[in-house]
DNA sequence: ACTGCATAGTGAAGTGCTTCACTATCCACG
DNA sequence: CGTGGATAGTGAAGCACTTCACTATGCAGT
């Protein structure tokens, strides 16, 4: 599968235009924020359009992945089950514990997980220490799988990231990591690796 | 509403670190990336690792929306409808660009502006020109509701971008827009402004 | 041995969206 | 005038997920 395959599929909707800075911008998107019944500072009006830029992202990364995993006849759930799986410990995780470091609930795990045994990429297999846990354990069909769409995402990464420098993107790395320190209050847990 | 009261129920699940240059990272995430079986190179490590940012940034802000929007009894596409007709002109657009710009199926436009109507924050409005066509038209009390929200939506996202700088906000809007343009094949269409 | 709690699974209902197939209306062009 | 194509609406089915309420199992502490 191309990443052009589906990029054609993929809209943005607004009027690009680079400001003196040689900075991209969304013209028509300015306007609008300018024509707000109160006027704006430029803090204000910059941060609408950053968060604005990063929504827009978003979506369309989202989208990509979305069709992508569709393709792969995963939905994004069982996606992220696989994706998870396939970098634990032995490729087992008890289903409890899946159900936590996604956000999911309980309930949903049983059925993210009937539907990935069914199309026989993980398996359910029991803790003999603790028959309460039951572990979802990738098999090797299910690591084909993963191993596959892990190189073809990164491959699309490295399309998606093209022209960027590595400061850059070590800038919007840095720049992501401090809204989302603002949006969850997450702190720093070790220093300088 | 209080930013806080949503802030809490949002979980980053990774484990923040500062690298030597300052900037944040996860360094779960660079380790699980760093043990893949190829060897990647700096530039695939930091492309992951921006990409990646972005997608979780992306999701917490999503989640974040998502529960305002619901909130204020309101599901995500009927919020775009709203935020969409706020910014048209005379707060009215026809049914069927409603659906282009938002991109969602014309069926679904109907029970979007169905319910909508049901609510009172949209009317529809038949064009005498064009007998064919169907107006959605913000009501009064539409207006408020999207009033209200945007001045919320303004505070939360200075909050979410507190501490960055103005050039730092305009960086972020750059780099984003050069993926969108990699994403979408959008291209600059207006120069400098 | 019994109880309390954790774990997994089930069933039913609901939500928000999608697709497909179809009708009704009505403008505009030949 | 008449028809083709655009526009809106409808109904039915399906998907992925959620919540709520419930059962069954089994470990661990008293």
């Amino acid at each position: 599968m191309q990443f052009s395959e589906v990029k054609g599929e993929c809209h943005f909707n607004g009027t690009l235009a680079t400001d003196r800075a040689g900075r991209l911008y969304d013209s028509r998107l300015r306007q609008s924020i300018r024509s707000a019944r109160r006027p704006l500072s430029e803090r204000e009006v910059r941060t609408v359009e950053a968060m604005t830029a990063m929504r827009i992202t978003a979506r369309l990364t989202r989208q990509l992945m979305d069709r992508w995993a569709e393709k792969h006849g995963l939905s994004e759930g069982r996606l992220h089950v696989l994706f998870r799986l396939a970098t634990a410990p032995d490729h087992r995780l008890p289903l409890g514990e899946l159900a936590d470091v996604l956000e999911v609930t309980p309930r949903n795990i049983t059925g993210l997980i009937d539907h990935l045994e069914r199309d026989g990429l993980v398996e359910r297999i029991d803790d003999p220490s603790d028959r309460r846990l039951t572990y979802a354990r990738l098999t090797v069909a299910g690591g084909k799988r993963i191993d596959g769409m892990r190189a073809q995402g990164l491959e699309w990464q490295l399309k998606i990231a093209a022209g960027l420098s590595i400061d850059e993107l070590e800038q919007l790395r840095h720049a992501c990591f401090r809204l989302i320190e603002n949006m969850t209050g997450a702190a720093v847990a070790e220093r300088s690796a």
